[in-house]
DNA sequence: ATAAGAGTTCAAGTTAACTCGAAGTCAAGA
DNA sequence: TCTTGACTTCGAGTTAACTTGAACTCTTAT
């Protein structure tokens, strides 16, 4: 199947305008341009995007897909290479998982503690529930 | 024990500029400061600063971050709200969780493709590794 | 014939969260 | 006495990733 720019805003939720500006900053190294100019979009294309947006949300700078991108372009003698940059992005990701979920116990413990406040007042919740107590110093207080 | 602005710094690894300007957004409520206006940091703040960067690793803006604060000194009276502020919260770390999650099986893929392309030359690696493309094609196609 | 949707270049604006520097003050310790 | 480290205000600069808009072209479908 081809897209037109549109239909790939419509389907990707990105602007045309961010869309050709990925592509300017050659983050869509694939797309097709006919002759008249026009990009046209494959599904490997919207692939693309996913990675894309993929290596987006662990914070990769764009500079660095570019980077990936380049290497990819350059074929198997940058394997090597590609294999350093993905297992050191799985490392930071890792620690982006593991920050979330200390976050996340948090989280919890403060969704436990209106709860209880919202009982007994949030100066009794402790008096009322010695585990949370604990719980909250194990969170803030090492 | 108390803290100066630059134990707090060496501490935390911010920046005594990035202390004012947080202070400045009121981020930092019990600061105390001293009648020569130097501020005094406790434990408590040493916590409230953990808290802050917890937040923040969520992506939650600093502006949200001061709608909490500015909660939180209003009493009990604002706990059903920061209840639901944190429910909010806690859905959207899962999301990023999820994400990042993907994102981990999608790096991990890539790798053992990495590894593959190594060894076989990245054209034959579905040759001679077909989980590897069935895995591809449940990654990045539905 | 005209509107829709595609294209181009180019420059400027936006937002968040700092970041930096200047310019000047104040107080304590070696 | 002088350095250190604290303080203040103020304003400008930075970076990333868009975002917006202008100004103009080209093609195709209604």
């Amino acid at each position: 199947m081809n897209y037109s720019i549109g239909e790939v805003s419509k389907i990707t939720g990105l602007t045309t305008h961010t869309l050709r500006y990925y592509d300017k900053e050659s983050l869509l190294p694939y797309v097709r341009k006919l002759k008249n100019g026009i990009r046209e979009f494959s599904d490997d294309d919207l692939n693309w995007i996913k990675i894309i947006e993929c290596l987006k949300s662990t914070r990769l700078q764009i500079k660095e897909i570019k980077k990936y991108i380049d290497l990819h372009e350059q074929g198997d003698k940058t394997l090597t290479e590609r294999l350093s940059l993905f297992e050191n992005q799985k490392q930071k990701v890792q620690e982006q998982i593991n920050t979330l979920e200390n976050c996340m116990e948090k989280i919890n413990y403060k969704i436990k503690f209106f709860k209880s406040a919202m009982k007994y007042g949030s100066k009794n919740v402790f008096k009322n529930e010695p585990k949370l107590e604990k719980e909250c110093k194990k969170l803030f207080f090492k």
